[in-house]
DNA sequence: CTAACTAGATACTGATACTCTCCAATATTG
DNA sequence: CAATATTGGAGAGTATCAGTATCTAGTTAG
């Protein structure tokens, strides 16, 4: 399979693949000369699951080729993958942040503080202070609720993760965590969208949209 | 209140309040003189939830504008103005996209399509498409759960709407739509690497970060 | 009076994700 | 076998976005 070829299978331009194979997100296909190359179903996989990752997930290049690095080189511990993909989409600052308000609602919601990483308890404060910085004050029932909730998710995607194969697990721990989040966010959306019809009923102007 | 001491309050640079200004997310100062404007509290409280809307919920300049509009001037229903909330988040490409799917889920959770403004039916189709692109086909029954616990919390966020002011409701809707959404992202991760450290425990290199 | 500050307009910057242009070296086609 | 098309590889160019910086007067505080 020539280049020109790829790119017809995945519907992405030439010049992005060639983006990509410069930025290491996609593996050099086999030289057969010297402007030759061979590519395969691998590399349309791939291709795929980068456009996955940069486009529905939202991941930058370089954070695209982190999870892609990982997904590779698989660190002994799933636990620790999954830190990689949490590291790829927490676009936190460098440091500091005071954690102990995190560790509070950690404790308070029965996850162990010391097994979660530094970055995402940041953002959650981050997010937390960014309400707050707002005037919008959650009260702590809601939030518990959204514990709640999101402890459910959580269980049942971990539950979910095939257990036969490292590499198959690996894969799914990665993919269900990055590429479910605007699965999740859209539900939400969908879900604030009947209740609030359901409480607030509509008008007829609702729902119309890009008229914009 | 001058801008450098507006400046000064809001830990954001004059120069980004002046491109605030010109882009009208912050409404003018009263001009005392050519070359002179006087800023309030009114301006102190924009501005951090300018910061808020872009820094933390993420939110481009323009998107950041609408909704900023859409609370000064709140559409007749609640409904519409969570429209609005909606829209700025769904960076959504024009038009198509074969809803069908959606319509499909929907009724299935109960949530009627009819209700569901079709750029947020058109997010779930696409980040679905992404989730079977990069080949991860999330079975139904996790997707059953999602919503379950997507409705829990839509109910949750409603129900903690206030009802005596109209102006204090359409507030918390827009920024618990929009706030809220970096917190549970934040909370599933911690509560999926809780999970996944009391199902597959973590080795002694877990948890560490930003050594990269 | 002088030094510091300001509004408003225009121009510039840095990051990101492509996209284009070239060239020599094939590969394909007639 | 010659004409045409395609490729790998490298570098430069583009578009967008979210600011920054500079400049010109005018204004104000000490």
């Amino acid at each position: 399979m020539r280049i020109s070829q790829l790119a017809a299978a995945t519907e992405v331009p030439v010049a992005t693949i060639k983006y990509y194979l410069r930025e290491k997100l996609l593996h050099d296909g086999v030289l057969t000369s010297a402007t030759q190359a061979r590519y395969d179903d691998s590399h349309v996989r791939r291709l795929k699951l980068i456009r996955a990752l940069i486009g529905t997930a939202g991941l930058s290049v370089s954070a695209t080729r982190e999870v892609l690095l990982g997904l590779e080189n698989p660190p002994e511990s799933g636990h620790d993958l999954l830190g990689i993909a949490h590291h790829a989409v927490s676009r936190t600052a460098p440091d500091d942040a005071d954690l102990s308000s995190a560790q509070e609602l950690l404790d308070r919601w029965g996850w162990g503080a010391e097994t979660c990483d530094r970055d995402t308890q940041a953002a959650l404060v981050k997010a937390l202070h960014g309400l707050s910085e707002a005037g919008f004050e959650a009260p702590a029932a809601l939030l518990d609720r959204y514990a709640t909730a999101m402890q459910d998710i959580a269980e049942a995607d971990v539950e979910s993760v095939p257990t036969d194969s490292a590499e198959a697990a690996m894969r799914h721990v990665v993919l269900g965590t990055l590429l479910m989040e605007p699965v999740l966010l859209a539900m939400r959306r969908l879900a604030q969208q009947s209740a609030s019809f359901r409480r607030f009923g509509g008008t007829e102007t609702s729902r119309q949209s890009g008229t914009e």
